[in-house]
DNA sequence: TATAATCCTTCCCATGGTGGGAAGGTCAAG
DNA sequence: CTTGACCTTCCCACCATGGGAAGGATTATA
């Protein structure tokens, strides 16, 4: 199988497939004697596994430590799950955040008669005021680094 | 006010203000002789309000359009109540992604017993199979690109 | 078989917001 | 006049992904 049949066989681009060989998260594709990257059946697995978990929004570290348990036999299922419960609260913190934002949308949008003079609530609510002791809570609280 | 004094009164990181400046979402700043930004009061509304609408997750492009509407005081308020209603349905989208993985997510915990044993449903349950016809949705629909 | 189309390779660049830090200039307080 | 706290610009990193160019390999069709 070359890279676009099992990018094909897996969901995951041969982009993807290269990259994720270059950070080490899959082992170097042996190659053709024109240096065309083969892989096996068993590859096509580890590409799912690897598809499914950034479907879960596992990130590529979090992925390294799922399939070095995948693959190892002797794992305790206690370790998987405390990654996936770990995981599960950093999903919750986001949805908990957006909520958040989406309440005063709302609260906003739903004070806004939305017609054709300029008075506004929305723009009239969106400035937000610091604290008191200047102390500035990093802006990276919005929604760069949020999801 | 120059730019350390401007970042405490508004919440917004120097870099970030500077960076602001580059990317022309405030105005150049004046300058002194010897090249320092120079602040006004006005300033401080524009960063509060820029500072307000980031944490409610508007993109740096959405704030154009605020900041436009914001200082055209012969805006509609429908125009404003549009981009609103917008960006709500957007982080609805996204926390419906959330929600879903945070679901899948809980469903394969509840059934992994979690203890020393290796038998493990999460780690069974992320191989994801793929689309009959080959078709590979993009992985960018991950978490990436979703928030 | 020749040629075209489709693949593969590597390499560099862009995205979006944010921070880190270096190298050097400026200003104010002691 | 020194010291420390600011300011300036410039480059780099993050994370995961895609775009595209230049050139070689393979495959399919005429």
């Amino acid at each position: 199988m070359n890279i676009g049949e099992i990018s094909k066989a897996s969901g995951v681009s041969t982009k993807m497939i290269r990259y994720y060989e270059q950070i080490e998260l899959i082992a170097p594709a042996r190659r053709t004697e024109s240096s065309y990257r083969m892989y096996s059946d068993s590859d096509v697995h580890t590409l799912r596994f690897i598809r499914g978990a950034r479907d879960l929004g596992f990130s590529v570290e979090q992925m390294k430590t799922l399939l070095a348990l995948w693959k190892d036999r002797s794992r305790a299922s206690s370790d998987v799950k405390a990654l996936a419960l770990g995981h599960i609260a950093e999903l919750e913190r986001k949805a908990a955040a957006i909520e958040a934002m989406t309440k005063t949308l709302k609260h906003l949008v739903n004070n806004c008669h939305g017609d054709g003079r300029p008075d506004c609530p929305i723009i009239d609510g969106i400035s937000k005021p610091v604290a008191d002791d200047g102390h500035t809570l990093p802006s990276k609280f919005g929604l760069t680094h949020l999801v």
